[in-house]
RNA sequence: GCGGGUGUAGCUCAGUUGGUUAGAGCGCCAGUUUGUGGCACUGGAGGCCGUGGGUUCAAUUCCCAUCACUCGCCCCA
């Protein structure tokens, strides 16, 4: 047990858990493909430099959450610990940006070298879509709309709660940022140590605290809306009504922030309560400078990732995931369970879901089929070889029935079993 | 990375004020029923009491460490 266990903060997807997760990917893979976000898939492993150029020098998931591989030469090589920067990597190398705007979807495994905890594993799945060359707000919405709808289509989109806010565009923040430092230092003895370092850092993060202290601070600090500049409101307003015009819901949390610089405008979180600190199940913003960050052309960028681990988690016990019932092979005796594999074979290629029963008599196996939750068992012995016959039986009613083994199909339709 | 809680059968959990063979329910296997399952009854298998060390005549129980999980912080999806 011990020493036959998983690395930390890695987890076996067992069936019941692994049919909810691509419950999740299938549902969002259909709905993206439906918005025109074509799905892609990019290296797991990227060069450390491909995050520390995205996601900043400072970042905590940059300085200590990444799984750095020892690879045999000197390349700094790490695990991806997010989706965006790998794309936009992508989006680059591959000369993509020839024809905007780009409409991208992906799904897979991310790591983070963090203290595992429910709803936070060091092996982490994300959905996410990225939406490049659109400065519009109405490539905002679409993007929101997308993530709306695959949230829907899970029946979580009533158990979260959609928090918006606006970072503006570089000016905004600037002025932002020149306020809400000369108002803190004012209360620096004050702040929790946390926020004492990041009043010189990165004090726009100061803003989601959850120091109850230090949220008394804030509650005089200036706002970011009032350092908006015309246009940066302008766009923020238009996102809004995007938004109600397409019926979602949505709240605005003037304390929701990005830490990271290439942020722009829109941030959004979709949260709930139900998985307690754990709460954000997506979110995303806009990025316009990202691309260019990284070396590539100045091409605009919004977008989002989903944890699949915590979508997955709030699953209900969905009638739609439950498996179907097959039909269940039940041979009297092992001399006859290569005719029962023949039978089975013919039933599988019309589309049928067929288990064969192996070992034992005719009791057991219909023990094992009925463990199946098999709705029919198809059972062959002497006397339906020799008569060229099947029993049909029923398992909910015990009703039986004989039919020919020609055409076996046919007579199932006939009987209503499909 | 910081602070708290937990770790006994496949699962959910009792229990041992330190003392021979550690229990229950569910699940699993078998039998009652060798051409008829579910239900019922009877029986059975399954535990280095997370791991390592210490204290002790004796540790699953007490102490320390460690690993994993978990709650909160940090951070984030």
């Amino acid at each position: 047990m011990t020493i036959l266990q998983p690395v930390r903060g890695m987890h076996d997807l067992l069936p019941q858990e692994h049919q909810k997760f691509s419950y999740v990917i299938n549902t969002a893979r259909q709905l993206a493909a439906q918005y025109g976000f074509a799905e892609m898939a990019t290296p797991i492993m990227e060069f450390k430099d491909v995050f520390k150029r995205t996601l900043g020098d400072v970042s905590d998931i940059v300085t200590k959450e990444m799984y750095e591989i020892a690879d045999r030469g000197d390349e700094e090589i790490v695990l991806r610990p997010e989706g965006t920067a790998g794309i936009v990597r992508a989006v680059i190398s591959n000369g993509l940006t020839q024809s905007l705007p780009l409409k991208f979807f992906y799904a897979g495994p991310m790591f983070r070298y963090e203290r595992p905890q429910k709803g936070r594993l060091r092996q982490l799945h994300q959905i996410g879509a990225e939406l490049f060359g659109v400065s519009d707000p109405v490539g905002d919405v679409e993007v929101i709309a997308l993530a709306f709808e695959i949230l829907k289509a899970l029946k979580l989109s009533h158990r979260v709660i959609l928090e918006m806010n606006t970072l503006g565009d570089d000016e905004s923040r600037k002025r932002y940022r020149h306020h809400l430092v000369s108002y803190l230092r004012d209360h620096h003895a004050h702040l929790s140590p946390e926020s004492q370092l990041r009043l010189d850092r990165n004090p726009l993060r100061i803003l989601d605290t959850k120091d109850e202290g230090d949220k008394k601070i804030l509650k005089g600090a200036p706002l970011l809306t009032e350092s908006l500049t015309p246009f940066s409101q302008e766009i923020f307003l238009k996102i809004q009504e995007g938004l109600k015009s397409l019926q979602i819901p949505f709240q605005l949390n003037p304390h929701l922030v990005r830490g990271l610089d290439y942020y722009c405008h829109i941030a959004f979180e979709f949260t709930t309560t139900e998985l307690g600190s754990q709460g954000t199940v997506l979110a995303g913003g806009r990025y316009d400078s990202l691309m260019a960050t990284m070396g590539g052309p100045s091409i605009p960028g919004v977008g989002w990732a989903g944890g699949i681990d915590r979508m997955a988690m709030m699953l209900q016990e969905d009638p739609l995931l439950s498996s179907a019932r097959p039909l269940a092979i039940v041979p009297m005796d092992e001399a006859f369970d290569m005719k029962g594999l023949e039978l089975a074979q013919t039933l599988r290629k019309e589309g049928y879901m067929v288990e064969m029963t192996y070992g034992g008599g005719l009791g057991k196996r219909l023990k094992k089929a009925n463990k199946m939750n098999a709705e029919y068992a198809l059972i062959l012995g002497e006397k339906e070889i020799s008569s060229y016959t099947v029993t049909l039986k029923n398992l909910d009613t015990g009703e039986q029935t004989q039919l020919y083994q020609n055409d076996i199909c046919h007579q199932l339709k006939n009987k209503g079993v499909l």
